[in-house]
RNA sequence: GGGCCUUUAGCUCAGUUGGUUAGAGCGCGCCUCUGAUAAGGGCGAGGUCUCAGGUUCGAGCCCUGAAAGGCCCA
């Protein structure tokens, strides 16, 4: 017996029932308990900040990551899958802020260090519970009892281990260079982050006068969007061998002045004004020519202001003409440094002007550019002010606008490595393919050192310490070594600041007090050392940590491709010259139903628990396997989760729920005794599972969720639409016999095996499915081994046979509801036409199908020499095509130009048809022409394509008697439905009729009795206590009245 | 300015090595079937396959260019 199982569906309540089984008998330890010591498969969770709530993407990505674990596990495979959680950096400092109310830095160095950090850590793990929760929920099995925290000192030991290899390869260097730089958060940013935050923004946009020296009345003219950057400014650089221009503007009265620019620019620049060409120069000749500076507020160390050449010197805009700051460009930075410039600083760390810039001192620099344009103004220097609207990147946190900006700060010397990370980039297998050479080769192919550091409190500190004195430097690699070069034991020290900032060394030089630089490390170097830090590595756990590198397989969102992705890749390259992962799945983004990204920021965060709660996870989960391709965006709906619901879920269901409850009645058990003997049914349903089985594993070898799963829906629907359909009467009989062992056997097979292939993607119902129907299984679906397919099962033809006949079903329902002719009235015969000579005989092979589909007492072909009137032939492009290449239009023209009719007579008979062109006589084969049939009155007639079915409509009196008594049948059916009974109650049956209707009850009544387990049929008026009925059609009446015996 | 992706029915998406009638699901209208079904079946409305060139006997598919949208980088 099989636990009886209802039609309706609770799939709330089904999931969670299934949910308490897998906590109480622990099946997730047991399936890695199970596989302990078999080969293992590596998989990398990466790490998400528990600080904020989870959404709908984090909910798509852990569904991706969800597969592979599990398939690997049923193949045989050991997959540990620890948790882990991004504590460190930014987002954690911001909330903790928040909080506080604090708006810069000086506020936390104020509250202190050290309870800020403490704040920070409590705050890291905010909202654990939900996370936990929804992981629970949605039946990601990963193992959160011990996943790695980034904030742990065995975490942060093994990360200052990687520091001090890369130290000792001098891969870790301090520069003074200009970066992207968030004023408010006080701190650089590296270049993924401001890959995060680039948004359409309004900036001004100023054409300045920079009048030359040795020239009276004329200036160059240049032009900049940072007009806070002019104080700062030190040169103008112009391109060598582009040509500018010298030009006279009119001014009022006699005045006039020169205007120097580049030429292409002109028109840009004066519009409609008519300037006039005074004298035209080469870049270069321009060099060295001196202008006067709009400001002095700071001491010049060296001689500037001055025209030099640079390179990347464009007319595409400005005037061709470029400011030079070196103090916030990377470019004005370095052709200063070339041409022996000296440097401005104008700004400070909080970017607002310093004290020496008296106008504007203490103002954000972006809030003083309305002060200084009017300056300009005011002196007559400015030639023209605009707005422009361009891309221009902002803090990805707290959405400041970023300054490039010149400060001292560390680099991994990644750019050293460029051409290692590229090659071994070409192992990796993406998902989608685009993204290796497109997205993320582009990435790597563009290196650029790694910005690692960081000034601010909640993170890994840099573990390099500084002599005071002599400016000689140490980079610690581990604990011990710390307490060997302080001298004091420092095993219990937190790795955090402030403790680690109070720990001083003595120089090895000169024996002054070290003190640690202040900053800490970029946090996706944090996440980008799992692979080595969750083990401690190399301090514990070596061999686990060889076990368990590379991943075989990661799996995030397309906006990892500058963060997690590029960080394993590169430490790993840098550190051991191998990939830390081998197969990636790289997931678009979710977008909310109007198209927009989801964020946190925007509040547009779809909550997942709503979905679940009304479709459950597996349908959420299949929503998002087969929605689209894993790499594309998509829109998220509840709608379609519902959809899933109801299409696939409630199918399957239903389909098992039949299964069950007619196995039960008929008490049928599997029993590998008996061998089956399968009807041409069960044959086809097998080949079409085994085919199933055989390309889902391979879809799912290739890491091709969507292959992996839209090929079940596909079987599902025929299992229960055709399979089921035609079978039914075959688990309805009420002899036990071998046929009913075969379709109970195929049935039982199939639902099995559909358990065992949504496993991994449907972790709830297939359990559900499996813990019923395998009475001597093990505990959990999740601990079977994966289905094998039998080749010799699969059968091409049959697969290809049976689409034929659902084919000539279809066309013949189509006629009959041309000729109106409900299914229930049985008619005599169904001629068909096709017009592929080789499909024919499916038309004998499987008549009975067709005939009962159908409800017709005969199938049969139609036959061309009596029933047919016209024909046409119709070349099929694909195979004359192919053959005759260009020639076949022509051929194509003369097959036209045919008698159809004799020419359908010999190809029917399976003989081929002279064609001649240009001369030519070319012989055209049955198989390279269909031949569409049309058939003569008296038949209703269907077709699609080359199909045709045509239907004998005359009723006989026979055949409208046996309609009446289904009529009488569905009646009863109907009545027995509605007073509730048993499906296998026994009733008895009284009715009264009219007489034409009466009648035909008396001559069926076997079928009668049979079909509605009537035990007695009784003509009279329904007794007392009965559940009756009275209805009307086909002009005839009834009363029935039935009770259970 | 550069890179990658997308563009097919009202919506969500398929569309094989190029083959002449471009499909499915949902939704809509009409009809029908049902003792597994929240379903199934039939018919219908709904498409200049984003546009323009090119290659080819033949292009939704291949090539070139353009447009729109998205993501990323300057």
């Amino acid at each position: 017996m099989f636990k009886p199982v209802s039609a309706k569906l609770n799939v709330t309540e089904m999931e969670e029932e299934i949910l308490e089984r897998w906590k109480k008998e622990g099946i997730f330890y047991k399936t890695l308990e199970e596989r302990k010591g078999c080969p293992e498969y590596v998989f990398y969770e990466g790490p998400p900040t528990a600080n904020g709530r989870p959404g709908v993407h984090h909910v798509l990505a852990r569904a991706f990551k969800d597969i592979f674990p599990r398939y690997k596990t049923m193949q045989g495979y050991y997959v540990s899958r620890r948790g882990g959680w991004d504590t460190h950096g930014l987002p954690v400092e911001i909330e903790v802020e928040k909080q506080l109310g604090f708006t810069n830095k000086q506020e936390i160095e104020d509250y202190g260090i050290d309870k800020f950090n403490a704040r920070c850590r409590e705050s890291a793990f905010t909202y654990i519970k939900e996370w936990e929760k929804l992981t629970d929920r949605i039946g990601f099995w990963v193992d959160l009892d011990t996943a790695y925290i980034t904030y742990a000192n065995s975490y942060i030991e093994s990360i200052w281990w990687i520091l001090k290899q890369f130290w000792d390869k001098d891969l870790l260097y301090q520069g003074f260079k200009v970066v992207p730089y968030c004023p408010r958060c006080g701190t650089p940013l590296s270049d993924h982050e401001v890959a995060l935050g680039y948004q359409d923004a309004e900036d001004p946009s100023v054409y300045v006068r920079l009048p030359l020296i040795d020239e009276k009345d004329t200036a160059f003219l240049i032009w900049t969007t940072t007009p806070w950057t002019l104080p700062a400014n030190v040169a103008i650089a112009v391109g060598g061998d582009l040509d500018y221009v010298k030009v006279r503007r009119r001014l009022h009265g006699d005045h006039h002045e020169d205007l120097i620019l580049a030429e292409a620019l002109l028109q840009k620049v004066f519009g409609d004004e008519k300037v006039e060409i005074v004298t035209r120069y080469k870049g270069r000749d321009l060099k060295g020519l001196q202008y006067t500076p709009l400001y002095q507020f700071l001491p010049l160390e060296k001689p500037a202001h001055r025209v030099i050449l640079a390179d990347y010197v464009t007319v595409e805009d400005g005037t061709g003409m470029v400011h030079i700051a070196p103090a916030f460009g990377a470019d004005d930075m370095r052709v200063s440094n070339e041409n022996d410039l000296p440097f401005l600083m104008t700004v400070g760390s909080d970017g607002a002007f310093l004290k020496e810039v008296e106008p504007w001192a203490g103002i954000f620099v972006k809030d003083a550019d309305p002060q200084i344009t009017q300056n300009l103004i005011d002196r007559g220097l400015l030639f023209k002010q605009g707005t422009i609207t361009h891309t221009y990147p902002f803090c990805w946190r707290c959405d400041s606008p970023l300054l490039y900006y010149a400060r001292p700060t560390w680099y991994v010397r990644t750019s050293v490595y460029k051409d290692r990370m590229v090659a071994l980039n070409n192992q990796i297998n993406w998902y989608p393919a685009h993204i290796k050479e497109g997205r993320f080769g582009n990435w790597l192919e563009n290196n650029v050192d790694w910005a690692l550091g960081r000034t601010r409190y909640w993170g890994t500190p840099l573990p390099v310490w500084e002599c005071k004195t002599c400016d000689h430097q140490v980079c610690v690699g581990s604990v011990a070594e710390l307490s060997q070069l302080s001298g004091h034991d420092m095993s219990q020290l937190d790795l955090h600041r402030p403790y680690v900032d109070d720990v001083i060394l003595a120089c090895p030089h000169c024996g002054a007090e070290m003190k640690r630089v202040p900053e800490l490390i970029d946090v996706w170097f944090d996440s980008g050392s799992m692979p080595y830090a969750q083990w401690h590595y190399p301090f514990e756990n070596q061999d686990k940590f060889h076990q368990q590198y590379p991943a075989d397989f990661i799996c995030e969102a397309v906006d990892q491709t500058r963060g997690w992705f590029y960080s394993l890749h590169a430490i790993s390259t840098l550190l051991n010259e191998k990939v830390a992962y081998k197969n990636v799945i790289c997931l678009g983004l979710i977008l909310d139903g109007d198209g927009q990204k989801m964020s946190k920021s925007k509040g547009n965060v779809v909550r997942p628990w709503e979905v679940l709660e009304k479709n459950g996870a597996d349908a959420m989960r299949w929503y998002l396997y087969t929605a689209s391709p894993p790499g594309q965006e998509r829109r998220f709906s509840s709608d379609l989760v519902s959809e899933v619901l109801r299409n696939f879920t409630l199918t399957l269901w239903n389909t098992y729920s039949f299964f069950v409850t007619y196995a039960n009645i008929d008490g049928w058990s599997p029993d590998k005794k008996v061998k089956p003997e399968y009807s041409a049914l069960d044959q086809w349903l097998r080949s079409s599972l085994h085919t199933l089985v055989r390309d889902v594993t391979q879809a799912l070898e290739n890491y091709d969720v969507l292959a992996a799963t839209r090929p079940i829906e596909g079987f599902i629907d025929q299992l229960s639409n055709w399979y089921l359909r035609r079978s039914r009467r075959r688990f309805w009989k009420s002899e036990s016999d071998a046929d009913k062992f075969a379709a109970y056997a195929t049935l039982y097979e199939a639902l099995t095996t559909i358990s065992k292939l949504l496993a991994p993607t449907m972790p709830f119902i297939s359990d559900a499915l499996y813990l019923n129907l395998t009475s001597d299984g093990l505990d959990s679906v999740h601990l079977e081994k994966w289905p094998d397919y039998d080749p010799n099962l699969i059968n091409e033809d049959l697969n290809r046979e049976m689409g034929l006949v659902m084919k000539l079903a279809s066309v013949g329902h189509a006629a009959r509801n041309r000729a109106n002719r409900k299914v229930r009235q049985p008619l005599s015969e169904a001629a068909f036409s096709i017009g592929n000579v080789d499909e024919r005989p499916v038309i004998a092979k499987y008549a009975e199908i067709l005939e009962d589909e159908l409800n017709v007492k005969h199938v049969r072909v139609l036959d061309a020499a009596t029933e047919a009137v016209s024909y046409e032939v119709k070349p099929l492009p694909k195979q004359l095509g192919q053959k005759y290449g260009a020639l076949f239009p022509k051929i194509r023209a003369a097959i036209m130009d045919l008698e159809p009719e004799k020419a359908a007579k010999s190809l029917l008979a399976d003989l081929p048809v002279k064609v001649s062109v240009n001369g030519e006589t070319y012989l055209i084969q049955p198989d390279e022409v269909e031949v569409r049939a049309m058939a003569k009155e008296g038949f209703s007639v269907a077709s699609e394509g080359s199909y045709l079915a045509a239907l004998v409509t005359d009723l006989t009196p026979e055949l409208e008697k046996e309609g009446l008594a289904r009529e009488f049948v569905r009646r009863v059916q109907d009545l027995r439905k509605t007073a509730d009974f048993d499906i296998a109650d026994r009733i008895k049956l009284y009715y009264s009729a009219s007489p034409k209707l009466a009648k035909a009850v008396q001559e069926f009544s076997t079928y009668i009795q049979g079909e509605t387990l009537t035990v007695e049929l009784v003509e009279g008026t329904p007794l007392i206590g009965m559940i009756s009925i009275t209805s009307e059609f086909d002009g005839e009446s009834v009363t029935i009245g039935i009770a259970r015996i």
